[in-house]
DNA sequence: TGTAAACTGCGAACGGCGTTAACTTCGCAT
DNA sequence: ATGCGAAGTTAACGCCGTTCGCAGTTTACA
């Protein structure tokens, strides 16, 4: 297997990636074209087509390696801080969750932007929808964690939404394959919803009409999450 | 002024709009092409310059168009509600703006997606973004009149954070022009990015991962901001 | 009323895009 | 050494936004 065509070739997808990574800072989503990666590689854009299926995929693949850095950035913020520090922990894969968007716009909007023609489509087993589940993974066994630590109070089943209850189950049993009261998803999703809805709208420039700085709000929002799943807000 | 070229033109430039506004919404915001919009007009594309400067500058007149359908319906809605029923009102609007937004994913794309490249950059005194203003001072104002009707408690300023309090205060006295306490403002965004932030997530297929009916869970947030403002929850 | 200006459309063209097809070149296994 | 498949090329197709020059029509004014 390690032939040197293959060495040569695993170089080249490298090459690609990166290229294209590249493109996408300096010059936006809409700069990473076929012919601009080749482009700047000294190649063809025909060529390509060795390696990705379509300008999609490439996307694609991409979108993944940047799921991949995200997670490997909170994975690392979070081993260093002590593991019995749950609300440290917390603070701080919620903070450099924000400061990745911030620092990377471009890519936050590749990511968690509208669905984009091209990138949305999936065809079989998906790359970068693994490595969003992984990510996704990353908070949740967080979330996880907090709750078995230390439990804080969650509904019981018969007071939560009979609409909502059934998906809950549904994502327990089938995704996360895990036991605990339906009440803790519910309290994880109404914090990921906060904690990504705000993200989002700071990333996108929507709170510029108000805020030149959403820090603060941003701050207080965790202020505000925090008691609710049994921490302490620390500050920064 | 009602010379019959000027009602000539009038009458093409609606064209344009409901044409575009249609492509928009069957073939996705991608397909709104110059020559889609001729083709479709039984034109062609470089006559389309006769009507707007360039692709980005007609896609910023339909944002226009979209903030101002999107405040009709809104303030329509609110008036159906009996004046004095705050709570009824505050619910109406952010139901009625979950409901604009999932039913027209497409246009929220447009609106309040990423920042798109031919549509961020204005000239001078911008169409879009003065229905933007419109349409943000739709909920601003209900806000107002929520907490002049029943004062609702606000953090004094002396406790709000000093990075947030001079943007508040520029936001209140250049935007706003209105005397209020700051810590209204702050309670005023703090909701807004909760509502904006959780349609987003659903709207851009964001919350999939988990539900497949993200209402109850919009429900719920309405049921946690409702008493801050000093509003009762009202069910749907 | 005659005429010049302004407006509105057209076709052709430029460069860029994703993608396909035909063709060459080169690495490598038998 | 030969033959096969991988990796690259060029050429082309049909899209796109945009510009230019030209025609026809409407308007405004002397």
């Amino acid at each position: 297997m390690g032939t040197r065509r293959d060495r040569l070739r695993a170089a080249t997808v490298k090459e690609i990636s990166e290229t294209a990574r590249r493109i996408l800072v300096e010059e936006g989503p809409e700069a990473v074209t076929l012919r601009a990666i080749a482009r700047e590689m000294g190649m063809t854009a025909p060529a390509l087509y060795r390696y990705f299926d379509s300008h999609g995929e490439l996307l694609r693949h991409l979108v993944g390696d940047l799921f991949t850095e995200l997670t490997g950035e909170l994975r690392a913020a979070l081993k260093r801080v002590p593991h019995d520090d749950m609300s440290g922990k917390f603070m701080v894969a919620s903070r450099q969750f924000r400061s990745w968007s911030l620092a990377h716009p471009r890519e936050y909007a590749l990511l968690f932007g509208a669905p984009v023609r091209g990138v949305g489509e999936q065809e079989q087993v998906d790359f970068a929808e693994e490595c969003a589940r992984q990510f996704g993974w990353t908070f949740m066994e967080l979330f996880l964690q907090l709750w078995k630590k230390k439990p804080f109070p969650v509904p019981p089943d018969d007071e939560i939404d009979p609409v909502l209850l059934p998906q809950l189950r549904a994502y327990r049993d089938t995704v996360l394959g895990v036991e605990l009261p339906l009440g803790v998803i519910q309290q994880f999703l109404k914090c990921w919803i906060r904690l990504q809805g705000g993200v989002s709208l700071e990333v996108f420039g929507h709170l510029e009409f108000a805020l030149t700085d959403a820090e603060p709000m941003f701050e207080l929002m965790l202020a505000e999450i925090a008691p609710q799943i049994g921490l302490t807000y620390t500050r920064r």
